[in-house]
RNA sequence: GCCCGAUUAGCUCAGUCGGUAGAGCGCACGGCUGUUAACCGUUAGGUCGUAGGUUCGAGUCCUACAUCGGGCG
């Protein structure tokens, strides 16, 4: 089946917009947060668990499902829902993400990019086709094109021969996509400079994508740099199209972001972090490793979710301590809860056209008047 | 009773030919942004079992003792 996208409401006093995505019977509200389940899964989490804190999409990667289990596999379960068992819709990325972190800068060549497989050392080469392709054998209802997620900082030389090469790479996979349900989208690069975002952003609308893809974010440039990122493209992309922006999921990056005209958003952090002992609260981020918790027989924010409402900070604290993955999973769903309920307040707010004073409330409970 | 081995950071242990000590784990704290990440980093923490001796200088060599482990009576 293939996923809908209308819009719904723009915000008159900033870019923030409200959108409806329509997948299997079921509708979600943008803008979205998306898990990461970079293996199809999200890292000690359940399909059951998902739905039950509410997320929507979740993204699988694949440049990591190509070398285990292997596409194929993939197919011959009947699809990546089917594999991992889950119904809701599936984004994947196109391994263009594997280029920034993996390759080194002669290992991209115009034909694509030379990875070593980081599970055994094998040369291997994924192309813009053979992202295509791969993506097409798992089925998933969002593909991503091939792109270079270019370092920050670059050149500006280096960039703009890098978005040409971005571009014909989407053309490429937008040649051999087939005519299916599955929705394939452009990557806006160009870094920080604003020609170049409006140039790529222009010349992947003229190709006709489903949606577009904000990238090259969330790659160690600071907060201002990035909302500029997004400023220079958002623009230039059609109103009734899904903006993904990559990579991001700062709390406060999907506020700043959702009023900059962005409908959906990925990152690792919400699970990574609980993995590592952290969780977001409403008052900031905490460290639940830290002395302070050992006693503490509170919940870890004011919190609706399965984790708060049945679980201490020292007892969480002591799964983590005790390196029991419980921990982890307790942890995960209350941080991926956050994000969930934090771009629901985002929506509302959004709709009551209290989108600045929102975020100049949120700022000042997260950061405590620091920022 | 005799013989052998051990004794170094909270724990488990390195420590060259004698030149005043290191690691891993733990503790404490920090960092993670389209996941090579249940990961990475940074502090703190030691009169080297005790008492002597040899030496310019001893964790290191010698003696005694203490504690622990093993073996023989």
């Amino acid at each position: 089946m293939r996923l809908e996208f209308k819009l719904k409401y723009k915000d008159p006093n900033t870019m923030a917009r409200i959108g409806e995505i329509a997948y299997n019977g079921k509708t979600y509200e943008t803008p979205m947060f998306m898990p990461v389940g970079t293996n199809a899964t999200v890292k000690t989490l359940s399909p059951e668990e998902l739905k039950m804190i509410g997320s929507g999409i979740v993204l699988a990667n694949t440049y990591h499902l190509w070398l285990r289990p292997g596409e194929d596999i993939v197919a011959a379960a009947g699809g990546l829902h089917k594999f991992m068992n889950y119904d809701g819709p599936i984004l994947t990325d196109s391994g263009g993400f594997q280029v920034f972190s993996l390759a080194k800068p002669n290992d991209i060549t115009e034909e694509g990019v030379k990875f070593k497989n980081h599970l055994n050392g094998d040369a291997l080469l994924l192309t813009p086709e053979k992202s295509i392709e791969i993506q097409q054998k798992l089925g998933s209802d969002i593909m991503m094109s091939f792109d270079e997620c270019v370092k920050w900082p670059s050149t500006y030389d280096y960039m703009a021969s890098s978005v040409e090469r971005t571009l014909r790479w989407a053309r490429r996979g937008k040649d051999v996509k087939k005519d299916n349900d599955q929705l394939l989208f452009g990557i806006v690069q160009g870094g920080e400079y604003p020609d170049l975002r409006k140039h790529c952003a222009e010349e992947l609308v003229k190709m006709d994508f489903d949606g577009y893809s904000i990238g090259g974010t969330s790659v160690g440039e600071n907060k201002p740099t990035m909302y500029k990122m997004v400023e220079y493209s958002t623009p230039y992309l059609p109103e009734d199209k899904l903006r993904y922006l990559m990579g991001v999921g700062d709390p406060i990056d999907l506020i700043e972001n959702s009023m900059r005209g962005v409908d959906i958003f990925d990152c690792v952090s919400p699970t990574r972090l609980a993995r590592h002992g952290h969780a977001y609260t409403k008052y900031g981020k905490i460290n639940i490793k830290n002395n302070k918790y050992k006693t503490d027989f509170t919940p870890v924010d004011e919190c609706d979710c399965y984790t708060c409402k049945n679980y201490t900070k020292a007892y969480i604290r002591h799964l983590i301590v005790a390196n029991e993955t419980f921990g982890a999973r307790l942890l995960s769903i209350h941080n991926i809860y956050f994000l969930h309920k934090l771009m629901k307040q985002i929506r509302e707010n959004i709709k009551s056209g209290t989108m600045k004073e929102f975020r100049d409330q949120f700022v000042r409970d997260y950061y405590g008047n620091k920022e």
